[in-house]
DNA sequence: GCTAACTTTCATTTTTTATTGAAATCGCGG
DNA sequence: CCGCGATTTCAATAAAAAATGAAAGTTAGC
C-alpha cells in the first residue's frame, strides 16, 4: 500500500536496451537518484543518457538509445533543462539540439528545493495565517495548542532549507572533463 | 507532466466533512505536510483527524468524520503507528483501539528518513560497488570520470544525512497538552 | 465455543500519473 | 514560400498507485 516504495534492486534499465553494462549501471543509479526526488523513471533514464554520453547527445539518438518515445524524451529534456540539470550545448553541425549533463548538478538541486519545497512551505505558511485569523473566533483551547504546534513546525521548516542548501554550496562539484 | 506538482491551493479537505472551519484548516496544514513527504492525500486526512482530535479518537470515528473506507482508515492508521507519527492508547472500555498523535513528530520523520531514504542510499552504494568492479575491465576514461563524479554524490548524500536528523533534534516538540 | 464488536486483508475498482505517437509547429536553407 | 529535418503539443492509452468494501480474522465476555 502506501507503504515506503524499494526499488527493486536489480537493474531499472529495462533489459531491451542496448548499452554497455557499465552505462546501464550508471543510468540505473540516475533512475534511483531521480526516484528519490519523486520525479518519473523517464526522467532518470533520460538524464542518465545524457550524463553518460562522452559528447553532447541529441533527443533522437537517446530516443533510440532508451525506446522511449519522442514526446516523453522531449518533456524530460525541457524538465531537465528548466532545472539546470542539462544544458543544450547549441544545434551544432545539423539542427538537432544537443544536450549535456551540467556540471554544476548541484544547482539543479538547489533549483530542486527552491522550486518544489520553498513554494509548498509558503502555503503552509499562508493557511497558517488563515487559522489565525479564525482561531480568536472560537474557544477551543486545545486546538489553539496545536495550532501553535504546527507554527512551530513551520518556523523550523522554514530554517531547516537554508541549512540544506548551505550544506549543497560545500559539495564538489560534478565536472566533466 | 512531470512537472513540479502544486497542491490545489484551497481547501484540501473535501467539502462532505463536516469539521469546524478551524480543523479542516489543520487536516490541510497535514494534508501539505505528508504531500511534501510524498505520502497519500489519505495519510494526511487521517493523521490530521488524530491530530486535531482533543481526546484519543477510534477508527471508525475517523471512518465516519473523512468519509474514508474502513479498509484505507485500517492502512493509514498502520502507516503513521509504524512511522511513530501516533500511537495507540489502548482500548479504552470497549474494544475499539484508541489512536492519539505522538507528541514527538521529530521522531517520526527521523523513522522516515532512516526508511525512506537511507535505504536508497544504501542501495546506491551498493550499485556504485557493483560498477567499480566492472570498471577497471574497460577503458572507458570518460565514464570512469563519471563513476568518481557520482561517488563523491554518494559520499556527500550521506553526509546530508545525519546534518539534517541533527537538525531536527534541535528543533522544540509538538507536544500535546 | 459462540457472538458481538471491532480490525485486517486483499481482489477489484477508481483515480491519478506517465507514456505514446499522430498531428501541429518551428526554423532554416534554398 | 516551400520542404526537410527536426521539436513540441496534446488527446488517447497504458501503467501505476490508492481507495473500496466484502470476506476473513481477532478477541473479549458470556
Amino acid at each position: 500500500m502506501i507503504a515506503i516504495k524499494h526499488l527493486n534492486p536489480q537493474s531499472l534499465v529495462s533489459k531491451n536496451i542496448e548499452t554497455s553494462p557499465m552505462e546501464n549501471s550508471v543510468m540505473d543509479l540516475c533512475v534511483r537518484l531521480c526516484s528519490l526526488l519523486g520525479l518519473p523513471k523517464s526522467v532518470g533514464l533520460i538524464y542518465g543518457a545524457v550524463f553518460v554520453s562522452p559528447k553532447p547527445i541529441e533527443a533522437g539518438q537517446i530516443c533510440k538509445k532508451l525506446k522511449i518515445s519522442r514526446g516523453s524524451i522531449s518533456q524530460g529534456l525541457r524538465f531537465l533543462k528548466e532545472l539546470g540539470a542539462i544544458r543544450s550545448s547549441g544545434l551544432n553541425g545539423n539542427r538537432a539540439e544537443h544536450f549535456e549533463a551540467e556540471e554544476h548538478l548541484r544547482l539543479a538541486l538547489e533549483n530542486f528545493i527552491l522550486k518544489k519545497i520553498s513554494p509548498a512551505l509558503k502555503e503552509i505558511g499562508q493557511e497558517i495565517e488563515k487559522l489565525d485569523k479564525i482561531a480568536p473566533e472560537l474557544d477551543q483551547h486545545v486546538l489553539a495548542e496545536k495550532l501553535d504546534a504546527l507554527k512551530r513546525w513551520h518556523k523550523h521548516g522554514k530554517l531547516l532549507l537554508p541549512i540544506v542548501t548551505g550544506f549543497l554550496k560545500t559539495m564538489p562539484l560534478l565536472t566533466r572533463k
